[in-house]
DNA sequence: TCCTTTAAGGTACGGGAAGTACCGTACGCT
DNA sequence: AGCGTACGGTACTTCCCGTACCTTAAAGGA
């Protein structure tokens, strides 16, 4: 007729969250390479198979744990100009991908790059959605004030940003990209692409 | 007085390009992820203290075999056009980016991302001497044909269509870029770039 | 010719991490 | 109360990187 230690046990969605916020923990303690399953097991008080029924690979967790940890909705940026605009994204950008969250990216996004449902997964993160909708309204509004013409409102061109930067970490590894190269990506491609984007042909 | 088997022990360079070849060929045969380093000892007749002593580091061992697996020199194309060279050169890394050879130098990008010393030794590799260089006088005969203003031979212009193409696999994982999407390349970004490039300021 | 130094060969081991297998047991539902 | 499901615990298999240590062949000088 003693009392027991109470043992509660987790299950579902409840436990699903703990083992998603150990994960997240982990991930910002010790970047994607850290992030060992038997910690994670260990933080989240619970053990590997409880994991491996939800997700049956590490990168899996790896990216459900991610969106765990970046999901900070950021409003697109409105300087008047579309110069502004366009520098104050792109500088946006580089803060996050250099940063140490930037780093898990990277490395979620390579080792993701040869399982087309995990990279679908992260394609929103990179770069794919919501940041895709800023540089299109950016476009538009920059139209609208005749900084633009209207053909230059179109998706590679709302992309093409994005690639550069993209391109200059694969280049050159951890380091941030200068405030220069921001600039010229802007100054010497983006911005004569755009408005040259009527006037030729 | 009998003869006895001879052990011939090779040493110096003669053993260290029978490791890379050895690792060229493991490389081939099981990518990057399956190139263990007991394997190419194994294959290479030797074992891993002759690699170590060499290579510090399995990355440093890929990278240097990689090399040695692609050492063949592609001449600039020539069709007559800005357009027509600008695909062509465009369609060749799409092809090498695609096949095997292409997954195993994306692997080691990965690799190799968060050492500095190693990813100097891939630049060249991914687009980055030889390549451009290509580019440029790609660039160069089209000002002298009057297909483009001076103004356009600038090193961000000439590596913007590979930086693109680098872009697209990012995004898309391991299956080739397909070639509506080279051509909008260059028809919707680098053309009107380069021949804007004069036009406006 | 012998002797010393250097580099190969052979082998085993430490260490860490992914993913799997089992089993007993609490939980929630009927 | 009974039952199926899912969790906890633990141990284990399998890999593979990198290192340690010792023996032995090769190369070159005294």
């Amino acid at each position: 007729m003693r009392t027991v230690a109470v043992e509660r046990r987790r299950r579902g969605a409840d436990l699903e969250q703990a083992i998603l916020r150990a994960a997240a923990e982990e991930l910002t303690a010790s970047g994607y390479a850290g992030m060992t399953m038997d910690k994670v097991a260990q933080r989240a008080g619970t053990n590997k198979n409880a994991i491996y029924r939800r997700w049956p690979q590490r990168a899996a967790l790896g990216i459900a744990a991610y969106k765990h940890l970046a999901d900070a909705r950021t409003p697109t940026p409105d300087t008047g100009s579309l110069r502004g605009d366009a520098l104050e994204l792109l500088r946006r950008a580089n803060a996050t991908w250099s940063s140490p969250r930037g780093a898990i990216l990277r490395d979620l996004l390579a080792a993701a790059a040869d399982e087309p449902a995990l990279l679908e997964l992260l394609r929103e993160q990179a770069g794919g959605g919501a940041m895709n909708a800023a540089w299109f309204t950016l476009l538009s509004r920059a139209v609208a004030r005749g900084e633009a013409p209207p053909e230059a409102v179109q998706p590679r061109v709302a992309a093409l940003p994005m690639m550069l930067l993209r391109g200059e970490y694969a280049l050159r590894g951890v380091p941030a990209v200068p405030d220069e190269v921001l600039v010229e990506i802007v100054d010497e491609i983006f911005l004569p692409l755009v408005r040259g984007r009527g006037v030729t042909d």
